[in-house]
RNA sequence: UGGGCUAUCGCCAAGGGGUAAGGCACAGGACUUUGACUCCUGCAUUCGCUGGUUCAAAUCCAGCUAGCCCAG
């Protein structure tokens, strides 16, 4: 009897084209919509088709009835508020920067809607993202890089567990972007020319600081100073929120020369300002690991590591410095450490592991 | 109140008689299933004001105004 597999689609070329390939691979597939953010209002503002919009729905609908498998919305507003705007909201309130798409990724595809999909006796759950599932020597799952260099979405999947890879299929991962387009065109579904899905789902607008006042109210930070790492004040801000690390654009400082934020400090409300090269430095630490290709970090060990999603990577030393913390020692200076962006390490093209950056200093220093 | 200096885009700043460089900032676009970064494009019919000299003035002259410095 056929494997059962839910595919989550969200409307997009990717996801459909996952669902038309497990279904010529013979699988018993289900597609499935999460429905996750909107709320009536603001449906009308939805643009362009981010990854989990309203079009999406409709979309995906159509690309099911095309392929003559059944069709499902779920629900999950509620886990999708609760672990991805509450900690998107928070993690900013607390001078972080935060990547929503992982703590979606982890918690409410693959946790919320793989729950589900077994509840309704799936065997699988599956997505289109352009990474692979590997089983390793050792007997761990761990992500793997897509086929093309030039789409990886690895990043954002490190965060994921061995029980929920054990059930996951990546069949996008084996096909460039241009595949991809060309299978939809072959397939004749609807969406094959659709634009690719970009920018925080949840924002449509793009203006994250008013949603984090519409969000967070009175608890969002005010105006403070921005200050050179000497303590000279040059002008002030709006509020911590509205800056990251390695930040240039909108600081409305007139230096002269291009000058980057290059820490946040949530305790005093202080933007710290800086050259373009105070915003380089070789070493970080994390927390919140999660193991992947690896069952734990006993030893040093060289790996690849990305602090980004869009980062080359660079190559760095790992060693564990207490209880769930880890240096990472990078052997050139990279680009913008930013607290509250993940840290992916990779070996031989698959995760091994990742935590999020708590910053250059050890935690709690 | 005497003497001197300076006034060019939001900020800094070239240009010293031939028809307004550049940097920063800012705006728009590209890139991008996170924030950023990066890249591309745009950005003073006008040079504190008023007159004058000249074919031609941001550039020379005069007056005025403002700011700064030194005297007092």
């Amino acid at each position: 009897m056929a494997k059962k597999v839910v595919v989550g689609m969200s409307g997009g070329v990717d996801s459909s084209v996952a669902a038309y390939l497990l279904k010529e691979q013979g699988y018993d597939v289900i597609g499935v919509t999460m429905q996750i953010w909107q709320d009536e209002e603001r449906e009308v503002r939805e643009e362009n088709g981010g990854c989990c919009g309203l079009s999406a729905v409709d979309d995906a609908r159509r690309v099911a009835q095309k392929l003559d498998i059944p069709y499902y919305v779920m629900n999950f507003r509620q886990e999708f508020k609760e672990n991805v705007m509450d900690y998107f909201v928070e993690e900013y309130l607390a001078g972080r920067t935060p990547n929503p798409c992982i703590a979606c990724n982890r918690y409410v595809k693959w946790e919320s809607m793989l729950r589900r999909s077994m509840e309704i006796g799936a065997d699988y759950i599956a997505t289109g993202h352009y990474a692979r599932i590997a089983r390793l020597r050792n007997g761990r799952y761990a992500v793997r890089n897509s086929v093309t260099a030039k789409k990886d979405q690895t990043y954002a999947l490190y965060n994921l567990t061995q029980e929920q890879l054990a059930r996951t299929l990546m069949p996008v991962g084996e096909y460039t972007k241009e595949e991809i387009r060309q299978l939809a065109d072959e397939a004749g579904l609807p969406v094959a020319h659709k634009p690719d899905s970009q920018e925080i789902c949840f924002i449509p607008d793009h203006d994250y600081a008013a949603f984090i006042d519409r969000e967070a109210g009175e608890r969002v930070p005010g105006q403070g100073n921005f200050v050179t790492s000497d303590g000279q004040v040059l002008g002030r801000h709006l509020g911590i929120t509205h800056y990251t690390v390695g930040q240039r654009k909108g600081l409305n400082l007139a230096m002269g020369h291009p000058v980057f934020v290059t820490q946040l400090r949530p305790d005093t409300d202080e933007v710290v300002i800086g050259e373009a090269e105070d915003v380089f430095g070789d070493i970080l630490y994390c927390d919140h690991i999660n193991f992947m290709g690896m069952a734990e970090l006993t030893q040093p060990r060289k790996v690849l590591a990305k602090i980004r999603y869009a980062h080359a990577g660079e190559q760095c030393l790992i060693e564990k410095v207490a209880e769930d913390v880890i240096r990472c020692t990078f052997e050139k200076p990279v680009r913008a450490i930013t607290p509250g962006q993940a840290v992916v390490f990779y070996e031989d093209g698959c995760v091994l592991g990742g935590g999020s950056i708590t910053g250059v200093c050890p935690p709690g220093v």
